[in-house]
DNA sequence: GTGTTTGTTATCAA
DNA sequence: CTTGATAACAAACA
């Protein structure tokens, strides 16, 4: 369940292990992770070398030194891009998300090896994650469809939070969620920057008062950029770039702890559904 | 065998 | 046209 802290960790780390670095082979172990041929793939890839790493909400798009075309790679749920140096020495043991695991694995999807031996894995259990290769218009027409506020840049910015409930009675779990309207934030977020702001994820957005409106700006930024600083959360199946767990998961304040004491008001912690996904909260001292 | 997990999109309804 | 709610997808695991 890679959300915007975990694909940023990714994307600074990748940033500084492949940037410059030639592609010399291209595998491609499952056709249906790959949005193209794998001739077309392979064609394209094979020769030259990685521009740069950028991120817009969940999906991240490389450039390239020759080609004009971008490769888009979102995770979805349990994508994992994980970078090999060789002659890693590798032990057998753990299976999903473990650093000493062999690759590749059943998952892996895909794999780019550089010329200095070095290697990129793609796995994916459940195969919902992609990569596609898009020219910059399409690249860009994507971008201005599917995203919304991309927070922590100069874009977030309180005005244009509040814009986005006007003329809306959704919950406000579900436009937290909704990659249109802002990026990067799922369903672990969305109930942790709840949590943040003490409204409940079913709340009706009309029914948020100015002063709830004004925590939940500052939550949002304050959530995402305290789970970079911890690399992300490990719930499932997220491990960085190196196959290490994100730490965050120890800082969750409603995620996953559904029974378990509110550390804000010592409260039970209630789980619920809101849209269709599982929704964490105090009924204490959430309103 | 059943229910649960979630990011995104398609579809239908209002 | 806009918005919202829900189902569907995929696949493994408890």
């Amino acid at each position: 369940m890679p959300e915007l802290p975990e694909v940023e960790t990714i994307r600074r780390d990748l940033e500084k292990k492949i940037i410059g670095k030639k592609i010399v082979a291209v595998l491609i172990l499952q056709k249906k992770s790959v949005h193209h041929s794998a001739d077309k793939f392979k064609k394209v890839l094979i020769g030259d070398r990685i521009s740069t790493i950028n991120r817009r909400g969940k999906l991240l798009y490389l450039s390239f030194q020759k080609s004009l075309l971008f490769l888009l790679i979102h995770l979805k749920m349990t994508g994992q891009l994980i970078y090999r140096q060789r002659d890693k020495i590798v032990a057998g043991g753990h299976s999903l998300g473990c650093i000493d695991s062999e690759l590749p694995n059943k998952f892996t999807r895909m794999v780019v090896k550089f010329s200095d031996g070095s290697e990129l894995f793609f796995n994916d259990l459940r195969r919902f994650g992609y990569l596609k290769l898009v020219t910059a218009e399409e690249k860009e027409d994507i971008l201005r469809q599917s995203f919304g506020i991309e927070p922590l840049t100069a874009d977030f910015k309180y005005q244009s939070f509040v814009r986005l409930f006007l003329k809306r009675k959704t919950t406000i779990k579900a436009l937290l969620m909704n990659q249109k309207l802002i990026a990067g934030i799922g369903n672990i977020y969305a109930d942790e920057v709840c949590f943040c702001a003490a409204i409940r994820p079913n709340r009706r957005v009309d029914k948020i008062s100015k002063s709830e409106k004004k925590k939940l700006f500052g939550c949002i930024s304050k959530i995402l950029l305290l789970s970079i600083q911890h690399r992300g959360t490990t719930f499932n199946s997220y491990v960085d770039c190196d196959g290490h767990t994100g730490n965050f998961v120890h800082l969750l304040k409603v995620y996953g702890r559904d029974g378990k004491m509110c550390k804000r008001c010592g409260g039970i912690i209630k789980k619920i559904r809101v849209g269709g996904r599982g929704t964490h909260f105090c009924p204490k001292c959430q309103e």
